[in-house]
DNA sequence: AACAAAAGCAACCGCCGGACG
DNA sequence: GCGTCCGGCGGTTGCTTTTGT
């Protein structure tokens, strides 16, 4: 058996708000608060709302200070800096953006602002060119190639970031998100950084390199680990890990970083906490593997016999959620 | 001018977790 | 400790507007 409905939806109004009904919500809250009971509030209201419709009305619409209209280039880059470290927590990117919704910007990250990014790594997908933040319009393209991503990924670490992990630290004291600081130190990423994450995270491209700080790479679906401790702050998108994504990490780890990379192999539960579960040696999730790049390998030839699709299997119901490689030292 | 397709956006849905009895 | 209620959130839907042919 199901939820109980917080509303009888049979009695109450569906669709677009009505100025009248803006106006009799507008007035009631301005006048008595929303009494700490938004399923009440309706029908002391007048009006035959859904508790939760007048919510988020009065929260995405009526309330006082939102702005509306174009985001700026300054938005922009927060909420890609943001989505690159937390991924789709758009109450968190809001409360970055004093007077924007997270409604609003979850709406033009996925009406546009995802086009631009999309546009700046794959212009090619774009029948014409689309207007960028000034921040990112110096920056070269970053290859086409797939197999050389990786590569690309490690040039821009040494040559465009100020620390070998691509990242550098600046301080976000008025953050609200607990989950993303250390220390009053909020994890950012350099913009040019960023256009390979989001090159994975956005995009349908099969690579996903989520460079984070002390020299991890992370791939998989968690979007929202991070670990509290600082140590890790990652930004995914739900796929599963392909074999490419370890020959293109292979790749990445020859070309542009080190030789003799070991990982370490980790995979985790629907439940997102046991992310969070910080071991001592500072990962966190279940209890890492270690594995040089040819153990990875035979792990995944090994967990692809009679797996079609070539993907890494770990479980019977054939779906690798929550799987990230470690690369340390 | 008419139509179709794409884009934009407000609103809904359902899940989750905290508060409380 | 358990069940229920409610607020909050992210994903999705579907209506409206804009753009292209």
């Amino acid at each position: 058996m199901g939820r109980a409905p917080c509303c009888d939806k049979a009695s109450v109004k569906k669709g677009p708000w009505s100025p009248e009904e803006d106006s009799k919500l507008k007035l009631y809250i301005e006048s008595h608060g929303t009494g700490g009971n938004w399923i009440a509030l309706p029908q002391k209201a007048g009006l035959k709302r859904c508790g939760k419709s007048c919510r988020l009305r009065w929260l995405n619409y009526l309330r006082p200070n939102i702005k509306h209209g174009e985001f700026s280039d300054e938005e922009d880059r927060i909420i890609c800096s943001l989505f690159a470290s937390i991924g789709s927590r758009w109450s968190i990117i809001a409360a970055q953006l004093p007077g924007r919704t997270d409604n609003d910007i979850k709406n033009y990250w996925n009406t546009k602002l995802k086009k631009k990014i999309m546009a700046m790594v794959n212009p090619e997908t774009q029948r014409k060119p689309h207007p960028f933040p000034s921040s990112y319009q110096t920056l070269p393209l970053p290859s086409q190639s797939l197999s050389s991503l990786y590569k690309d990924c490690g040039s821009y670490y040494n040559t465009l970031c100020k620390n070998p992990a691509g990242f550098e630290y600046s301080n976000i004291s008025s953050s609200p998100a607990n989950t993303l600081n250390h220390n009053n130190t909020t994890l950012t990423t350099n913009s040019s950084l960023l256009f390979h994450t989001l090159e994975g995270l956005v995009s349908p491209l099969p690579y996903n390199p989520a460079p984070v700080k002390d020299n991890f790479l992370m791939f998989g679906s968690e979007a929202s680990c991070s670990s509290s401790d600082g140590s890790c702050s990652q930004i995914s998108y739900g796929r599963e890990i392909k074999q490419e994504d370890i020959s293109g990490f292979q790749s990445y780890i020859s070309n542009g970083f080190e030789e003799n990379p070991k990982f370490m192999l980790s995979y985790g539960s629907d439940n997102v906490n046991q992310w969070g579960d910080n071991k001592p040696n500072g990962y966190f999730g279940e209890t890492p593997l270690e594995y040089d790049l040819e153990g990875v390998k035979q792990l995944i030839s090994s967990n692809s016999e009679g797996n079609n699709d070539n993907n890494m299997v770990f479980d019977e119901n054939k779906t690798l959620e929550k799987v990230m490689y470690y690369y340390y030292h």
